[in-house]
DNA sequence: AGTGGTAAAACTGTCGACAGTCGGCAATCG
DNA sequence: CGATTGCCGACTGTCGACAGTTTTACCACT
């Protein structure tokens, strides 16, 4: 009974066990395996993993700063609960940074650029045919995560790494529902035809139109499910 | 009632070790007294603050997070070291969260944050005659999270506190010459006016010239200081 | 003198242990 | 019967120690 729900396939290597741990966290946060505001113990992880506390906490720690983690002094850690303004706060922000990447990316957009995202659509699709929900998401992720990069600033795209944690978290909780391959193939050609046209009007457009359907998609997800993040549970 | 008619909140000092760590490394990195590119030994450390490995280790992770430090597997932390690139790519990041933030404020301009933006500029002001660069320094970020924490967006907020530890990294390694204090006076005034006009073209305006003026004025420095920040001297 | 190899020193990654603290439960008192 | 207080278990924060690895210093050899 100390950990019935937990997989105990936890043989870690020798090396990197903080980011092995942070790992197997990230993906036991992302996948439910502990509910929003529930709260960690440290030894019971350290047994679970067969490590010691000191990796456990460096990796919660990490987690912490990539915002899927809320420590409390003296208390531990909790897996953080997004409500529902904070949801809204983490697709504004998004926005915000997408637009920036976009503007700087038709300024730029080399060959190069548009061969990798014009690849990253055909993998996209590809994974939207699957009806692999986890593999979209990825991908799809990894077509924005493109974006930015070839936008040119290394900056920009370290602060879209550390919302995309907290992105996944939202992704994750509401997705339920298949969205049509098609309606994702079409979302995503928009935005290589704005930066074919080398309009920034164009674009801004076009990254607005993208995101907001991404936005209403999951914020439409919160009110279905239910009032689980409306709600202010253990946010805080 | 219990005892707390008075609130020695100054009383408890005793805790969080890694916050006091994380601090103290902080400032020991602000002003210079690691070197970018050095190494910092933990045990080196821990024996000169009169702690244990595991609080510098957490401290230490926390600034890498923060964007101060580099760890290096099996090597140890680096102070970090901006190259000139870097450095157009911190300002970049800062005009657009800015840019998204003003024009969030623009729309909710309540008198509650024109009166604090007003009295932040004034404070402003009385550090810029004081002749104390630390402390202009910080008034002035103060007076941007204002602008950003009136603008309604937690999320937008916290992105631009990650990005202002290496803002005042970038700024506190360069400044050493002197604005004259009315032009910062009238630089953050002419904010505020384009706040009270309500217009967002005039926002933006106002925004890109403020931050332009900022990143000429560090950019400048760097080029004058020296090529210490313009070689890849250990940024990796 | 320059080079290659080896051994020692220093350092990081990790571990188990100890002390102080927090939350809950029960016994006590009004 | 309800509120308060003291106690108990569990947990976090911190510490010192050990093992493996990297760096450095030194020495033999060409």
């Amino acid at each position: 009974m100390a950990s019935s729900t937990v997989a105990p396939k936890a043989f870690i290597q020798q090396q990197n066990l903080v980011e092995q741990v942070a790992d197997y966290l990230t993906q036991a946060i992302i996948q439910q395996h502990f509910l929003p505001g529930e709260r960690l113990s440290e030894v019971q992880l350290s047994r679970d993993l067969g490590v010691s506390r000191a990796p456990v906490r460096e990796a919660a720690r990490l987690l912490e700063s990539r915002g899927l983690l809320i420590s409390k002094p003296r208390r531990g850690f909790f897996v953080r609960a997004l409500n529902a303004v904070e949801l809204q706060d983490v697709f504004d922000l998004r926005l915000c940074l997408e637009r920036h990447a976009i503007h700087r990316l038709v300024e730029r957009y080399t060959p190069e650029a548009k061969r990798a995202l014009e690849q990253q659509v055909d993998m996209l699709c590809e994974a939207a045919a699957s009806n692999d929900g986890t593999r979209r998401i990825e991908e799809d992720l990894q077509f924005h995560r493109l974006m930015l990069h070839h936008a040119g600033n290394e900056r920009l795209l370290r602060a879209f790494d550390d919302l995309t944690h907290e992105l996944r978290l939202c992704i994750t909780l509401i997705t339920k529902t298949h969205e049509a391959p098609d309606t994702i193939a079409t979302s995503h050609f928009q935005l290589l035809e704005a930066l074919d046209s080398g309009s920034p009007d164009a674009c801004r457009e076009a990254i607005d139109y993208h995101i907001g359907v991404a936005r209403d998609f999951v914020v439409k997800g919160v009110g279905e499910t239910g009032e689980h993040a409306n709600e202010d549970i253990l946010s805080r």
